[in-house]
DNA sequence: CTCCAGGTGCCGA
DNA sequence: TCGGCACATGGA
Protein backbone atom coordinates (compact mmCIF):
# COMPACT_ATOMS: atom_id res chain seq x y z
CA UNK A 1 0.00 0.00 0.00
CA UNK A 2 1.08 3.70 -0.58
CA UNK A 3 1.83 6.02 2.02
CA UNK A 4 -1.59 7.30 3.04
CA UNK A 5 -2.18 10.77 1.38
CA UNK A 6 -4.63 13.93 2.06
CA UNK A 7 -7.99 13.16 1.27
CA UNK A 8 -10.63 16.13 2.28
CA UNK A 9 -14.09 15.91 2.18
CA UNK A 10 -13.71 12.18 1.51
CA UNK A 11 -15.78 9.33 2.92
CA UNK A 12 -14.88 6.45 0.89
CA UNK A 13 -17.59 4.19 2.27
CA UNK A 14 -20.49 6.37 1.60
CA UNK A 15 -18.86 7.08 -1.91
CA UNK A 16 -18.23 3.57 -3.26
CA UNK A 17 -21.99 2.82 -1.84
CA UNK A 18 -23.71 5.65 -3.61
CA UNK A 19 -25.11 3.94 -6.54
CA UNK A 20 -23.04 5.46 -8.49
CA UNK A 21 -20.34 2.39 -9.19
CA UNK A 22 -21.43 -1.57 -7.76
CA UNK A 23 -18.59 -3.64 -7.66
CA UNK A 24 -16.15 -2.59 -4.81
CA UNK A 25 -15.88 -4.94 -2.32
CA UNK A 26 -14.99 -4.63 1.45
CA UNK A 27 -11.99 -6.91 2.11
CA UNK A 28 -12.92 -7.67 6.15
CA UNK A 29 -9.74 -5.10 7.28
CA UNK A 30 -11.11 -1.91 6.25
CA UNK A 31 -10.33 -1.65 2.82
CA UNK A 32 -12.30 -2.02 -0.59
CA UNK A 33 -10.97 -4.15 -3.84
CA UNK A 34 -11.92 -3.53 -6.90
CA UNK A 35 -10.31 -2.61 -10.65
CA UNK A 36 -9.02 0.29 -11.40
CA UNK A 37 -7.67 1.18 -14.95
CA UNK A 38 -7.15 -2.94 -16.01
CA UNK A 39 -5.19 -3.51 -12.16
CA UNK A 40 -7.22 -4.77 -9.04
CA UNK A 41 -6.66 -2.14 -6.66
CA UNK A 42 -7.30 -2.06 -2.91
CA UNK A 43 -8.24 1.42 -1.17
CA UNK A 44 -8.44 2.15 2.22
CA UNK A 45 -9.35 5.03 4.58
CA UNK A 46 -6.96 4.89 7.48
CA UNK A 47 -8.92 7.88 9.44
CA UNK A 48 -11.16 10.85 8.33
CA UNK A 49 -9.25 12.58 5.69
CA UNK A 50 -6.57 10.49 4.62
CA UNK A 51 -6.66 7.59 1.86
CA UNK A 52 -4.01 5.34 1.10
CA UNK A 53 -4.41 2.96 -1.93
CA UNK A 54 -2.35 0.02 -3.24
CA UNK A 55 1.21 1.27 -4.92
CA UNK A 56 1.23 2.79 -7.72
CA UNK A 57 -2.12 3.23 -7.73
CA UNK A 58 -2.35 6.87 -6.00
CA UNK A 59 -3.45 9.27 -9.06
CA UNK A 60 -5.34 6.79 -10.42
CA UNK A 61 -7.30 6.46 -7.73
CA UNK A 62 -6.99 10.23 -6.74
CA UNK A 63 -8.93 10.93 -10.32
CA UNK A 64 -11.13 8.23 -9.97
CA UNK A 65 -12.30 9.13 -6.54
CA UNK A 66 -12.80 12.97 -7.73
CA UNK A 67 -10.65 14.39 -5.04
CA UNK A 68 -9.69 16.85 -6.98
CA UNK A 69 -13.12 18.16 -7.22
CA UNK A 70 -13.09 21.62 -5.06
CA UNK A 71 -16.23 21.25 -2.42
CA UNK A 72 -16.18 24.05 -0.64
CA UNK A 73 -16.81 25.99 -4.29
CA UNK A 74 -19.11 23.30 -5.24
CA UNK A 75 -21.09 23.62 -2.00
CA UNK A 76 -21.00 27.43 -2.80
CA UNK A 77 -22.90 27.45 -5.78
CA UNK A 78 -25.95 25.86 -4.77
CA UNK A 79 -29.49 27.80 -4.48
CA UNK A 80 -30.14 29.23 -0.63
CA UNK A 81 -33.58 29.73 -1.15
CA UNK A 82 -36.48 28.89 1.71
CA UNK A 83 -37.32 25.65 -0.01
CA UNK A 84 -33.62 24.21 -0.90
CA UNK A 85 -33.66 23.77 3.52
CA UNK A 86 -33.96 20.01 1.70
CA UNK A 87 -30.83 20.18 -0.04
CA UNK A 88 -28.87 21.38 3.47
CA UNK A 89 -30.42 18.69 4.95
CA UNK A 90 -29.11 16.42 2.37
CA UNK A 91 -25.33 17.66 2.65
CA UNK A 92 -25.33 17.44 6.27
CA UNK A 93 -26.37 13.94 6.35
CA UNK A 94 -23.81 12.42 3.42
CA UNK A 95 -21.02 14.76 3.84
CA UNK A 96 -17.47 13.19 2.00
CA UNK A 97 -19.49 12.12 -0.41
CA UNK A 98 -18.13 12.50 -3.77
CA UNK A 99 -18.71 11.91 -7.79
CA UNK A 100 -16.46 9.82 -9.08
CA UNK A 101 -14.96 10.06 -12.25
CA UNK A 102 -15.43 6.35 -13.82
CA UNK A 103 -14.33 4.97 -17.21
CA UNK A 104 -16.73 5.84 -19.74
CA UNK A 105 -17.49 2.59 -20.91
CA UNK A 106 -17.72 0.79 -18.04
CA UNK A 107 -19.88 3.63 -16.79
CA UNK A 108 -22.22 3.55 -19.83
CA UNK A 109 -22.27 -0.54 -19.71
CA UNK A 110 -23.42 -0.41 -16.46
CA UNK A 111 -26.27 2.33 -16.43
CA UNK A 112 -27.84 0.80 -19.43
CA UNK A 113 -28.24 -2.40 -17.58
CA UNK A 114 -29.76 -0.19 -14.30
CA UNK A 115 -32.80 0.49 -15.73
CA UNK A 116 -35.81 -0.45 -13.57
CA UNK A 117 -33.72 -2.21 -10.92
CA UNK A 118 -32.72 -1.61 -7.59
CA UNK A 119 -28.70 -1.16 -6.68
CA UNK A 120 -28.35 -4.66 -5.33
CA UNK A 121 -29.14 -6.07 -8.62
CA UNK A 122 -27.23 -3.45 -10.35
CA UNK A 123 -24.59 -4.62 -8.08
CA UNK A 124 -25.78 -8.83 -8.60
CA UNK A 125 -25.33 -8.20 -12.49
CA UNK A 126 -22.35 -6.17 -12.58
CA UNK A 127 -20.09 -9.26 -10.74
CA UNK A 128 -21.89 -12.11 -12.69
CA UNK A 129 -21.08 -10.24 -16.24
CA UNK A 130 -17.20 -9.47 -14.83
CA UNK A 131 -17.35 -12.92 -13.55
CA UNK A 132 -18.12 -14.85 -16.80
CA UNK A 133 -16.81 -12.05 -19.44
CA UNK A 134 -13.99 -9.40 -17.31
CA UNK A 135 -10.03 -10.70 -17.55
CA UNK A 136 -9.16 -11.74 -13.97
CA UNK A 137 -7.15 -9.78 -11.78
CA UNK A 138 -5.46 -10.77 -8.38
CA UNK A 139 -4.60 -9.04 -5.22
CA UNK A 140 -3.87 -10.43 -2.11
CA UNK A 141 -4.40 -13.66 -3.28
CA UNK A 142 -8.41 -12.61 -4.09
CA UNK A 143 -9.78 -12.66 -7.50
CA UNK A 144 -11.19 -8.89 -8.65
CA UNK A 145 -12.55 -9.22 -12.48
CA UNK A 146 -11.84 -6.01 -14.90
CA UNK A 147 -15.42 -4.52 -16.46
CA UNK A 148 -15.60 -7.19 -19.94
CA UNK A 149 -14.21 -4.90 -23.08
CA UNK A 150 -16.87 -3.79 -25.51
CA UNK A 151 -15.63 -6.97 -27.76
CA UNK A 152 -16.34 -9.52 -25.02
CA UNK A 153 -19.62 -8.47 -24.32
CA UNK A 154 -20.26 -8.50 -28.35
CA UNK A 155 -18.58 -11.55 -28.62
CA UNK A 156 -20.95 -13.43 -25.63
CA UNK A 157 -24.05 -12.03 -27.90
CA UNK A 158 -27.58 -11.44 -26.23
CA UNK A 159 -28.59 -14.78 -25.12
CA UNK A 160 -25.41 -14.98 -22.81
CA UNK A 161 -25.67 -11.92 -21.48
CA UNK A 162 -29.62 -12.50 -20.70
CA UNK A 163 -28.45 -15.74 -18.65
CA UNK A 164 -26.89 -13.17 -16.63
CA UNK A 165 -30.06 -11.92 -15.09
CA UNK A 166 -30.28 -8.68 -17.37
CA UNK A 167 -33.70 -9.45 -19.11
CA UNK A 168 -35.11 -7.28 -21.42
CA UNK A 169 -31.74 -5.04 -20.74
CA UNK A 170 -29.29 -7.65 -22.69
CA UNK A 171 -30.29 -6.27 -25.82
CA UNK A 172 -28.84 -2.58 -25.30
CA UNK A 173 -25.81 -3.87 -23.54
CA UNK A 174 -25.27 -6.23 -26.62
CA UNK A 175 -25.75 -3.11 -29.07
CA UNK A 176 -23.76 -0.52 -27.50
CA UNK A 177 -20.94 -3.41 -27.22
CA UNK A 178 -21.31 -3.92 -30.81
CA UNK A 179 -21.25 -0.38 -31.96
CA UNK A 180 -17.78 0.25 -30.01
CA UNK A 181 -16.35 -3.37 -30.91
CA UNK A 182 -17.09 -2.19 -34.49
CA UNK A 183 -15.52 1.19 -33.86
CA UNK A 184 -18.67 3.30 -35.00
CA UNK A 185 -18.58 5.05 -32.03
CA UNK A 186 -15.43 6.07 -30.03
CA UNK A 187 -16.58 7.43 -26.43
CA UNK A 188 -13.01 9.31 -26.13
CA UNK A 189 -14.07 11.37 -29.06
CA UNK A 190 -17.40 12.31 -27.36
CA UNK A 191 -15.15 13.99 -24.26
CA UNK A 192 -14.95 16.69 -26.74
CA UNK A 193 -18.46 17.40 -26.93
CA UNK A 194 -20.18 20.16 -25.61
CA UNK A 195 -22.82 19.15 -22.86
CA UNK A 196 -26.07 18.42 -25.19
CA UNK A 197 -24.29 17.35 -28.07
CA UNK A 198 -23.02 14.37 -25.77
CA UNK A 199 -26.47 14.22 -24.08
CA UNK A 200 -27.82 13.44 -27.88
CA UNK A 201 -24.56 11.16 -28.41
CA UNK A 202 -25.31 9.32 -25.68
CA UNK A 203 -29.42 8.76 -25.96
CA UNK A 204 -28.48 7.32 -29.63
CA UNK A 205 -27.50 4.37 -27.52
CA UNK A 206 -30.67 1.86 -27.50
CA UNK A 207 -31.64 1.79 -24.25
CA UNK A 208 -30.37 5.22 -23.38
CA UNK A 209 -33.00 7.82 -22.41
CA UNK A 210 -32.14 11.17 -20.72
CA UNK A 211 -31.89 9.51 -16.87
CA UNK A 212 -29.35 7.51 -18.16
CA UNK A 213 -27.50 9.75 -20.64
CA UNK A 214 -27.42 11.81 -17.32
CA UNK A 215 -25.80 9.12 -15.17
CA UNK A 216 -22.86 8.12 -17.87
CA UNK A 217 -22.10 12.25 -18.53
CA UNK A 218 -22.16 12.91 -14.86
CA UNK A 219 -20.12 9.79 -13.47
CA UNK A 220 -18.51 8.68 -16.47
CA UNK A 221 -17.79 12.13 -18.61
CA UNK A 222 -17.03 14.11 -15.48
CA UNK A 223 -20.19 16.80 -16.85
CA UNK A 224 -20.91 17.91 -13.35
CA UNK A 225 -23.77 20.20 -13.97
CA UNK A 226 -25.55 16.64 -15.30
CA UNK A 227 -29.01 15.96 -12.91
CA UNK A 228 -30.36 12.33 -13.47
CA UNK A 229 -33.61 12.53 -12.01
CA UNK A 230 -34.88 9.05 -11.58
CA UNK A 231 -37.92 7.89 -9.44
CA UNK A 232 -36.17 8.64 -5.77
CA UNK A 233 -35.69 12.31 -6.98
CA UNK A 234 -38.75 13.00 -8.95
CA UNK A 235 -40.59 12.15 -5.85
CA UNK A 236 -38.55 14.15 -3.92
CA UNK A 237 -38.42 17.43 -5.91
CA UNK A 238 -42.31 17.34 -6.26
CA UNK A 239 -42.76 17.23 -3.06
CA UNK A 240 -40.20 19.64 -1.52
CA UNK A 241 -40.03 21.99 -4.98
CA UNK A 242 -43.87 21.20 -5.69
CA UNK A 243 -44.60 24.76 -5.79
CA UNK A 244 -42.23 25.73 -8.39
CA UNK A 245 -42.68 22.65 -10.32
CA UNK A 246 -46.06 22.87 -10.85
CA UNK A 247 -48.74 20.37 -9.81
CA UNK A 248 -49.13 18.14 -12.57
CA UNK A 249 -46.03 18.77 -14.84
CA UNK A 250 -44.91 16.04 -17.01
CA UNK A 251 -41.49 14.41 -16.03
CA UNK A 252 -39.47 16.48 -18.87
CA UNK A 253 -40.14 20.00 -16.91
CA UNK A 254 -39.43 18.43 -13.69
CA UNK A 255 -35.87 17.88 -15.44
CA UNK A 256 -35.53 20.97 -17.07
CA UNK A 257 -36.22 22.69 -13.70
CA UNK A 258 -33.72 20.46 -11.54
CA UNK A 259 -31.14 21.32 -14.34
CA UNK A 260 -32.04 25.59 -14.26
CA UNK A 261 -32.02 25.78 -10.24
CA UNK A 262 -29.69 23.75 -9.15
CA UNK A 263 -26.88 24.82 -11.38
CA UNK A 264 -23.18 24.12 -12.23
CA UNK A 265 -22.50 21.71 -10.40
CA UNK A 266 -26.08 20.29 -9.93
CA UNK A 267 -24.61 16.80 -10.43
CA UNK A 268 -22.98 16.91 -6.87
CA UNK A 269 -26.48 18.34 -5.39
CA UNK A 270 -28.31 15.64 -7.06
CA UNK A 271 -26.27 13.15 -5.30
CA UNK A 272 -26.72 14.29 -1.59
CA UNK A 273 -30.52 14.28 -2.34
CA UNK A 274 -30.38 11.27 -3.76
CA UNK A 275 -28.32 9.01 -1.41
CA UNK A 276 -30.60 10.66 1.49
CA UNK A 277 -33.55 10.17 -0.07
CA UNK A 278 -32.57 6.49 -0.79
CA UNK A 279 -31.78 5.54 2.85
CA UNK A 280 -33.86 8.43 4.27
CA UNK A 281 -37.22 7.83 2.75
CA UNK A 282 -37.73 11.55 2.59
C1' DC B 1 -49.20 -13.15 -3.72
C1' DT B 2 -48.48 -8.17 -4.82
C1' DC B 3 -45.60 -4.28 -5.37
C1' DC B 4 -41.63 -1.92 -6.92
C1' DA B 5 -36.97 -0.96 -8.66
C1' DG B 6 -31.20 4.97 -10.17
C1' DG B 7 -36.44 3.82 -17.37
C1' DT B 8 -36.94 3.27 -22.21
C1' DG B 9 -39.25 2.54 -26.64
C1' DC B 10 -43.26 2.76 -28.98
C1' DC B 11 -47.89 3.56 -29.71
C1' DG B 12 -52.10 6.49 -30.46
C1' DA B 13 -54.62 10.86 -29.45
C1' DT C 1 -45.71 16.93 -26.94
C1' DC C 2 -48.33 13.87 -23.83
C1' DG C 3 -50.11 9.70 -21.44
C1' DG C 4 -50.30 4.70 -21.34
C1' DC C 5 -48.32 0.32 -21.62
C1' DA C 6 -45.07 -3.62 -22.14
C1' DC C 7 -40.87 -5.06 -20.84
C1' DA C 8 -37.54 -9.40 -17.38
C1' DT C 9 -36.07 -10.25 -13.04
C1' DG C 10 -35.60 -10.60 -8.14
C1' DG C 11 -36.05 -8.74 -3.46
C1' DA C 12 -39.17 -6.91 0.12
Amino acid sequence: MSAPFAAGDFDLKATLHSGQVFHWRADGAGGYLGALGGRAVRLVQPESGLLAATAGAEEAARVYLGLDHEISKIHESFPRGREDAILREAMAYCPGLRILNQPSWECLATFITSSLKQVAHISQISHELRQRFGERLEIDGNAIYAYPLPQAIADAGEDALRACGLGYRARGLHRAALRLARGEVDLDALRELPDDELREALCGFYGVGEKIADCVSLFGFGRLQSFPVDVWIERLLRKHYGGQIGEKAPLPRVREFAQAHFGRYGGYAQQYLFHYARLEGV
